[in-house]
DNA sequence: TACAATACGGAGGCACCCTCCGCTTTATCA
DNA sequence: TGATAAAGCGGAGGGTGCCTCCGTATTGTA
């Protein structure tokens, strides 16, 4: 999450910057519990602020939906560094992907407002991909190093068939997992 | 808690009937041109009705988006057996799927804010696709028996691939057609 | 400490969804 | 045909949500 990233000519003011995480706290809290549809008022209300601090600092509600999606993009892409440096290479991947089922729910349906509002294919959702993609392809290389993942494969092709399992409506959190298991079967090299 | 004991249920009113008419027709236009979120206000204006008599009919907004899908579907299984007299078995089949692509825009969004409010597998959608496969069935069952289609092709299988080309975003409709001319194709027995 | 830049907060404007209820139109029956 | 009840009509207004504006409070600096 972090502080606003803001090196402009003043310092910015420490009850401004507070305010800011508390918002984008707030925010993803309220997303994940009631929804991505919870009013503005009600987050400034959670954060403990006026609707005035929050629309200076988001000016529409696409701004605050775009903190908290990249916040969680920040996320995402933690967990692959830190997988990264406590599993042997084949588990840190299954890990990582399997971190993705199950928390679809909240992401989903910010991702889905966001791409009503921006377009996928807009500078913004590019620069997410860009990420992801980055912190996913050092799991995807060191576990094909270890000679755990077949050489020949893609990291985007992986990533779409996690991606369609997370999308399915009503997707028990257990038939996703087994979907995952045969997914990674998938990704080991024929025994010999 | 009894039946009404009185046979004599009134007939629906003329104005009532030519509004209802008026309303869903308003309604479809409207999301047409502006999207689904177009308000409920303009499309009671459009329709020269107060939004009373909207709120009469259609209990909320989903239920004037029931009312208008269900149109669109009434309309996709008319043409179908239109084709199905007018043409040839394979032409017929090819025009039906044809008219898929490129009316996907209104009838996606529309799709959409239905499975989010009903869920994807409500009794209302449900019914919705009996009728489509019924209708669907037809074209390609004579389209199986003049020896134009190879018998072992499934209705559903090909509607899931016509669906997935509109679904693409950003899709041109020449792009849309070229891919569905390779549907087709497929469709057709091998070449002896 | 004093002052200017910055931030805060909530009243209020506008749009939307939906309800309520007095007035109007329609179908029926003597 | 004309009277009458049932059915329908329409829009004011309540509730809520997004967003703007501006007077007041806070903060960093000299």
């Amino acid at each position: 999450m972090g502080s606003t990233p803001l090196p402009s000519t003043r310092p910015t003011r420490a009850d401004a910057a507070r305010n800011y995480d508390l918002l984008v706290t707030a925010a993803r809290e309220a997303f994940a519990e009631h929804g991505t549809d919870t009013s503005l008022e009600e987050i400034a209300r959670r954060a403990g602020v006026g609707i005035g601090t929050l629309y200076r600092r988001f000016p529409n509600r696409i701004a605050l939906l775009e903190a908290v999606y990249i916040d969680e993009i920040q996320s995402v892409c933690d967990r692959a560094y830190g997988f990264a440096e406590k599993l042997e290479p084949f588990d840190a991947l299954a890990a990582w992907l399997r971190s993705f089922v199950g928390y679809g729910v909240s992401k989903k349906s910010l991702a889905g407002e966001l791409t009503a509002a921006l377009g996928k294919d807009s500078p913004f959702f590019q620069s997410c991909k860009v990420n992801v993609q980055e912190a996913g392809q050092l799991l995807l290389d060191k576990a094909k190093a270890s000679g755990d993942v077949r050489p020949e494969l893609e990291l985007m092709d992986i990533m779409r068939l996690v991606g369609g399992i997370t999308m399915g409506r009503d997707m028990e959190p257990e038939e996703a997992n087994r979907l995952l298991d045969i997914v990674l079967c998938g990704l080991r090299p024929a025994r010999s």
